[in-house]
DNA sequence: CCGCAAACTGCAG
DNA sequence: CTGCGCTGCAGTTTGCGG
């Protein structure tokens, strides 16, 4: 069989990138990682045997109690796909089977097959070069589609061995299987035996077998020398029955075995006593094949001991070159030189070293970390005409600002990424005062960002071949779950009423993620518990099936969450592509569009910190009454807006038709949509646009108010309304309603945030009510049944759940709206700036969750923090 | 000195 | 014939202002 040898590729891929942008780029970047390693190495030479001492003693110290807190008694197994989408798409398109190929495009390779690995095609390689390498390969288009739907069902065996399993992607997962295994114990012999019954024809079968045996010998020999346990890999013939023992082996070999049936793609995997080996065994007998470091200390310091630095998750090409600057190269030299780490590397970093110095990992999951930022880039020939490229961005921030609003999120910092034709790369972001979302929002701060970076290079031109558009600095969710349980009693107060309590009581449950009352159905097993998630991220949906008031998780509990919110999102997504026609009142109205002719100038104008994004982009406003975003900061509008809602208030619940209500909102989208369609046209006129016209009197009004410029605490003189309004509206506390995505239940947490702060528990119900995907509150009613709104006990003349939520929402928040009044005085506090909470918020969570910046020159990036190990165990 | 934001880097999949 | 991705996280460095 043909194929290359190592000199022969590095040769051709030389050849192909040698003189190329990018391989200058690359050569740079090699010598600034010798500068790095020559620094370093100045350093080394200064440290005194003394100091080296002292950081040995310390070094003991830690060790020892590490060694102490080592943990054996868990089974964790690493499954990794073999080849997964090539293998997917061998299997779809059996042609293929015997041809080198890879999935992806001439511009990079997702993955290729055995075969093409021959020549020295890799996943991460671009098509071109794999091209030299192996002219005959034939290169795939992703479709990933079909590998979700794969995965899935892969997942749904998982699922058996550890219920709370923790997928890394597609195609890779980790197991705790220790509960499993000692279940598994008792169980009969015929509860572990299963039929051999493929699809597959025999011949086909025989087919892969063959291929099997050919690339088996064809590889190198380490690379399949098994663990001494491993059965036959291939099914035996149809009709025969294999029974699995109970060892951890059998059980994953049982697994394996269970997914190629499904599947007719093999995995690999790895078992061991923590994550960080679990990956590394998985690894070892690819493809196909297994490897199992026993649960004692010997055995993991035996497997350790020559394991290669660069083997290990975390430790990449920079960090592999520093260490073998220092003569490590494996885990062993890695433990043997950590006093030496200790003195030249930050202290996260030689921790890190340190746990896989000594084989340690985590052995279970952290908490459930919620997203941090969202960005979105392309890549594209070179691109230096100004106007395209500022169309691009907006085009970005436009996909961006979708996505941001798809999951609820709005976030302060917007960063702008430019890569140009010599592959150098910069970021500038800025830091809003209040969290955005909307196309308008950051193309406001994106476009500010993209001049300051075309004004820095000319009279050059920008000459780019990359832009990307990033957001962050998500506003805390956190604190908000006390109140969501006292809800709970409110709303089921309510709930009582015969409509919808009589099939079954409508359920709370807390989910990690807005969307995932679907997904959930599919998972066999469902018990209370494994719903059940985090405090952080609480959120309260209504389900049917009985009361669960939320309770911690242990363990991978929480991953399961996080797969049915993965999930659940897909599926969103999914919809949302085949619902491509949104009603009108759907897009957020541009900000920039209602800022006003002096924000335009002040723009223009200045040069300081006024004139930066913050201060020139407006924030969208939302209605404190029936909570629809406004997409303008005309407070005139706004308060006759606000003026509206209330006098409904005043007159009764049923009087705020949620018919009306929605006629009069188109009405206004309408007329902002044509604002907003007439200014994508020119991104110049983005601040030129005035809102509609205002009084004088209102103008005054208007400039009382406090504005992101000088973020002071709102004017007092201010009507109480406008204050109330602008407290939730510019503070970002209040929930953006994007009332026009079904799936999107998101901004409630924010909400009950803000009214956490109210102390006014029984307020927060609404927000929670609109959640689930059907509309929330009573997704559970059939069809034609009328629907009575809890609170003012009016039945509904709609079917409609999310318009009905609605409803529910505006009697609600009329209700706050009466205590707040009644109780609180603009004086006591409720005036309080709402920039100050949100700016005091963050600083507390950012305490809480970064480490301590560390003081030593050097240091490498980890992925993996001993904090984190610690935070799961027992310390 | 601390805290913060910005800029940059490394890494994984 | 050309020609090296996208997303997200975490960590480090630097400069600023209190």
């Amino acid at each position: 069989m043909e194929g290359l040898d190592r000199d022969k590729i590095n040769k051709i891929i030389l050849e192909a990138s040698k003189g190329s942008k990018f391989y200058e780029n690359e050569l740079k970047k090699e010598r600034q990682v010798n500068q790095r390693i020559e620094k370093m190495m100045q350093q080394k030479a200064k440290i005194t045997e003394q100091q080296l001492q002292k950081a040995q003693a310390e070094v003991y110290k830690l060790s020892a109690e590490l060694e102490m807190r080592r943990d054996l008694s868990r089974v964790i197994v690493h499954v990794d796909m073999d080849a997964f989408y090539a293998a997917v798409e061998m299997r779809d398109c059996p042609e293929l089977r015997d041809k080198p190929m890879a999935v992806g495009s001439m511009s990079m390779l997702s993955t290729s097959n055995y075969h093409a690995r021959r020549f020295g095609v890799r996943a991460a390689m671009p098509g071109f070069i794999a091209k030299r390498l192996c002219p005959n390969l034939v290169i795939v288009p992703t479709n990933f589609d079909k590998y979700r739907a794969v995965s899935s069902q892969v997942r749904e065996i998982f699922s058996d061995y550890d219920p709370h399993f923790l997928p890394m992607s597609l195609d890779e997962a980790y197991l705790d299987i220790t509960d499993h295994l000692e279940q598994r114990e008792h169980w009969p012999a015929s509860r572990r035996t299963y039929r051999v019954c493929s699809s597959q024809t025999v011949e086909e079968r025989e087919g892969q077998m063959l291929e099997a045996e050919e690339e088996t010998d064809n590889l190198s020999p380490v690379l399949f020398e098994d663990s001494p346990t491993v059965s036959p890999t291939l099914p035996e013939p149809a009709g025969d029955v294999i029974v699995f023992g109970t060892c951890a082996e059998e059980a994953v070999r049982e697994m394996r075995f269970r997914i190629e049936q499904k599947t007719t793609l093999t995995a690999s995997a790895g078992i061991a006593p923590n994550m960080m080996l679990a990956k590394v065994c998985s690894d070892k007998n690819k493809p196909n094949g297994q490897y199992r470091i026993p649960s004692e200390h010997q055995a993991v310091m035996d497997f350790t001991k020559d394991l290669p630095v660069r083997k290990v998750s975390g430790i990449g090409k920079v960090t592999e070159k520093m260490l073998g600057s220092l003569d490590i190269t494996t885990c062993a030299q890695l433990g043997q030189k950590m006093a030496l780490l200790s003195l030249l590397f930050s202290e996260t970093s030689w921790h890190h070293f340190l746990q896989i110095s000594l084989g340690l990992g985590s052995t279970h999951r952290e908490r459930d970390s919620e997203r941090k930022s969202m960005s979105t880039e392309r890549t594209f020939s070179e691109m230096s005409d100004l106007e395209e490229q500022y169309a691009l961005c907006r085009e970005l921030c436009e996909d961006l600002a979708q996505d941001l609003q798809r999951e609820g999120l709005k976030g302060k910092t917007v960063t702008l990424k430019l890569k140009n034709v010599d592959f150098e790369v910069r970021t500038r972001a800025f830091t809003l005062q209040c969290p955005v979302c909307t196309t308008e929002e950051i193309f406001a701060a994106a476009k500010d960002l993209l001049k300051a970076e075309v004004d820095h290079v000319s009279p050059q031109p920008l000459k780019l071949r990359l832009m990307g558009v990033r957001v962050s600095s998500f506003i805390n969710v956190e604190e908000k779950k006390p109140l969501q349980k006292s809800i709970v009693g409110f709303l089921q107060a309510g709930g009582s009423d015969p409509n919808h309590s009589q099939r079954s009581a409508p359920v709370f449950r807390t989910v990690a993620d807005k969307s995932s009352e679907s997904p959930r159905k599919e998972l066999s097993s469902e018990t209370g518990e494994q719903e059940d998630k985090p405090k952080h991220q609480n959120r309260w949906v209504i389900d049917s099936g009985g009361f669960r008031a939320p309770q911690q998780q242990s363990f991978f509990q929480r991953v399961q969450s996080r797969r049915l919110a993965e999930e659940s999102e897909l599926k969103a997504r999914e919809e949302n592509a085949q619902t491509s026609n949104r009603p009108t009142d759907t897009k957020p109205v541009t900000n920039a569009d209602a800022s006003g002719p002096d924000k335009a100038a002040d723009t223009k104008s200045s040069t300081n910190q006024e004139s930066s994004p913050a201060a020139s982009m407006p924030q969208s406003l939302t209605c404190p009454v029936c909570f629809r975003q406004m997409g303008t900061i005309d407070l005139t509008a706004l308060n006759r807006h606000i003026d509206k809602c209330l006098s409904e208030s005043v007159t009764g619940c049923e009087k705020t038709s949620i018919d009306t209500g929605q006629e009069r909102w188109s009405d206004v989208c309408e007329e902002k949509k044509d604002q907003e369609e007439e200014n994508t046209t020119s991104s110049d006129s983005c601040h030129s646009k005035a809102t509609p016209s205002t009084s004088e009197g209102d103008r005054a009004l208007v400039q009382d108010l406090p504005s992101k410029d000088d973020g002071e605490k709102p004017s007092t003189s201010v009507l109480n309304s406008v204050s109330f309004s602008t407290e939730f509206g510019r503070g970002g506390l209040t929930p953006s309603r994007p009332n026009h995505d079904r799936n999107s239940n998101d901004c409630d947490s924010h909400a009950s945030d803000h009214l956490s702060h109210e102390s006014k528990p029984t307020s927060v119900a609404p927000l929670k009510m609109n959640s689930s995907n059907s509309g929330g509150v009573f997704s559970q009613h059939s069809k034609g049944t009328a629907l009575t709104c809890p609170v003012c006990c009016k039945p509904q003349e709609t079917d409609d759940l999310s318009l009905f939520n609605r409803h529910v929402d505006v009697c609600l928040n009329q209700r706050v709206l009466q205590e707040l009044r009644e109780t609180d005085s603009p004086a006591n506090g409720n005036t309080e700036d709402p920039q100050h909470i949100l700016k005091s918020r963050g600083k507390s969570k950012r305490k809480g969750s970064s480490p301590p910046p560390s003081k030593k020159p050097r240091a490498v990036g980890t992925r993996h923090t001993i904090d984190k190990f610690f935070r799961g165990g027992s310390r």
